[in-house]
RNA sequence: GCGCCUGUAGCUCAACGGAUAGAGCAUCUGACUACGGAUCAGAAGGUUUGGGGUUCGAAUCCCUACAGGCGCGCCA
């Protein structure tokens, strides 16, 4: 039941302000006070509350499901205003099997819901939907329950005892991080975030391409800038390759004058090699993306993982010799076309490599690898997973590779063309310098992976200001000086005396929701592997929040000479809450959440 | 030619198969004697690329046409 609180008037016209689940005095305020709830109903509850439902009605045989009772219905925030707190459609999804109609079923399940706890009205509408309004006092302990569970709010126990490999970037170490590379470096690790935030066990994983011919192509290339002759063929141009030669010559005097050409050309390769990678990794710790492990590919074939795992091949009988090459039979497993492992030169293939490199991840133990590659790389996803099923592997169950679309960045309107041997880059450095580290982070974040995606280098820097990630975080300094005002007055958070009942506004549930629904975001955001979803979810809160604090029923602060009622203290506890939310949402996404700004 | 991704407001993008497709920016109109205005209230803006199909219900799933991106090495 809904009734006017106040009225404003625009124009003349009486509009409503705001609204009131309940007044003062009004029965069903008084039915639900002193009432202890032992927590806050949340969506997850609900779903719980009508399996219970149903499974009553069909051991009552009043109801008949030949499929038995699901174990979960869907519960979801209707979007329209007016059909109750939460829906689920439940009764359209199960009425075939009942052998009824939808809404007949919906009066059905209505009438037993209503008696649960915490329950207030129970609405069959439209099709079949079950629209669900919660008691305040129900809907209030969310708070407490939040402000309980602290930094763990959110996280859950989904995918404990799973213990995940997210390898990302992996790029060359020929050159500075650039664009492409920011993207994966902000995803890769918000994924990792929330596989940890569901239970996993995670690992963040570079694979150093150390090993092959871009390895000479680079060293020669310093030494060409070094010795002032021409960049050769298939080398690598641009300013950096000029810094470097410098930062070789610093780093090893005389290195350019080694007479004899491969002594010399081994020695550029290592120390440059040293020095570019020494970058990357200072790059992406300021950047506060930290791997766990930089994995060597050289360090395969030193370790004599790359033998070991022909040998393996021939034994489960996936390899063959065709024109003077070794080949996997990849095709047995879906690929389009067998891959070359030996050359008929006798040089290993970048797949060998691979190959040895996904058992070495297993026999790390493993139980899945997540692998992200760019758009130009999706032509790998068909052969990795055959290669997982020729080691004997399913790669459904083991093997998880996310593509994402690339990054097309744009300056005075005109696109800029990536590419690393012309010179022509933007920068992890640059990029996080022009928009600062947080900004950056959750620009790229707030996208998924497979949205190709278009940045206009002035208008991110020129417009940053309207950042989304400034809404999100002005609404955590902004619960923080709450607090701190709070705190001035004396005011410290109730314990056994809050009183949940006492958050009955329509805005005291709105913001509630948004709280309660911050669990289910987190756990699809890991279960998809779309950390997009936690910073849309964050922007939708902070409205929710803005929108809260704007209300001046739901003012926190006692006003002037007002005393402290427990109604400021049941709205510092939501305040407390929404902090809280705030803070460990900002957190999968590696973004900072200031006190102040 | 084959394969993968994408097509939603002027722009950048959202939307577990759900009810009247939503935000931000840009445009227009309001609210500052303010628990922090980096805010809030409101207006305008759409045949979800076109055409079929599946079902109680489609931006979403299937087929098809069109448009864009990327990939189809004994390169790494």
């Amino acid at each position: 039941m809904l009734y006017p609180l106040s009225y404003g008037g625009i124009r003349g016209t009486a509009v409503p302000l705001a609204w009131c689940r309940t007044l003062p005095g009004d029965i069903e305020a008084e039915e639900t006070e002193g009432r202890r709830y032992d927590r806050g109903v949340t969506p997850e509850q609900l779903s719980t509350t009508v399996v219970d439902v149903l499974t009553a009605l069909v051991d009552a045989g009043t109801l008949s499901l030949p499929d038995g009772v699901p174990t979960e219905v869907t519960v979801e925030l209707p979007r329209q205003k007016g059909h109750g707190d939460y829906a689920t459609n439940v009764a359209l999804q199960l009425a075939k099997k009942a052998g009824t109609n939808p809404r007949a079923l919906g009066e059905l399940i209505a009438e037993s819901l209503r008696q649960s706890e915490g329950i207030g009205e129970v609405e069959v509408a439209g099709p079949g939907f079950l629209n669900v309004t919660v008691e305040a006092g129900a809907q209030g302990r969310v708070a407490s329950d939040v402000v309980a569970a602290g930094a763990s709010y959110g996280r859950s126990e989904a995918l404990t005892g799973d213990k995940i490999n997210v390898e990302f970037i992996s790029a060359n170490p020929t050159g500075p991080l650039h664009l492409g590379h920011t993207r994966w470096a902000v995803l890769g690790d918000a994924i990792a975030r929330v596989l940890a935030a569901a239970g996993a066990e995670v690992t963040r994983e570079f694979y150093i391409n150390d090993r092959g011919n871009q390895m000479n192509n680079f060293a020669r290339s310093i030494i060409a800038s070094a010795l002032g002759e021409e960049k050769p063929e298939d080398g690598y141009a641009g300013g950096y390759i000029d810094d470097l030669a410098k930062a070789v010559e610093a780093a090893r005097p005389g290195i350019f004058r080694i007479a004899d050409e491969a002594e010399r050309l081994a020695a550029v390769r290592q120390v440059g090699y040293a020095i570019q990678l020494k970058e990357q990794q200072d790059q992406l710790d300021s950047f506060n993306t930290h791997f766990d492990v930089w994995f060597s590919e050289l360090s395969l074939h030193e370790d004599g993982h790359v033998p070991d795992t022909l040998k393996r091949l021939e034994e489960l009988g996936h390899v063959f010799e065709d024109g003077g090459a070794l080949w996997m039979r990849t095709t047995d497993f879906g690929d389009d076309k067998d891959r070359v492992l030996i050359k008929s030169d006798g040089e290993l293939t970048y797949f060998a490599s691979d190959t040895a490199y996904y058992l070495n991840k297993r026999s790390r133990g493993f139980d899945s690898c997540i692998y992200l590659l760019g758009a130009d790389h999706h032509g790998y996803v068909g052969r990795l997973r055959a290669m997982a099923a020729c080691v004997g592997d399913d790669p459904d169950k083991t093997l998880d590779v996310l593509i994402g679309q690339l990054v097309k960045i744009m300056r005075d309107g005109q696109e800029v063309k990536l590419s690393k041997r012309a010179g022509t880059i933007v920068t992890l450095n640059e990029l996080a310098e022009e928009i600062g580290v947080d900004a950056l982070r959750y620009s790229l974040a707030r996208y998924p992976a497979d949205s190709p995606l278009t940045l206009d280098i002035a208008e991110i820097t020129k417009a940053s200001n309207d950042n989304p990630v400034y809404y999100v975080q002005y609404a955590h300094a902004r619960t923080c000086a709450m607090l701190r005002n709070a705190a001035d007055l004396g005011m410290t958070l109730p314990g056994e005396e809050f009183d949940p009942s006492l958050l009955d506004h329509q805005r005291d549930g709105d913001l509630l929701r948004a709280l309660a629904e911050y669990p289910r975001v987190v756990a699809s955001a890991a279960e998809l592997r779309e950390p997009h979803r936690v910073a849309r979810y964050l922007e939708d809160t902070a409205s929710v929040f803005n929108k809260w604090y704007d209300t001046k029923e739901c003012r926190m602060l006692p006003q002037g000479d007002e005393p402290v009622g427990p109604a400021n203290l049941a709205r510092m506890m939501l305040a407390k809450a929404t902090q809280t939310v705030v803070a460990n949402g900002l957190d999968l996404l590696g973004v900072t959440a200031p006190e102040r700004m």
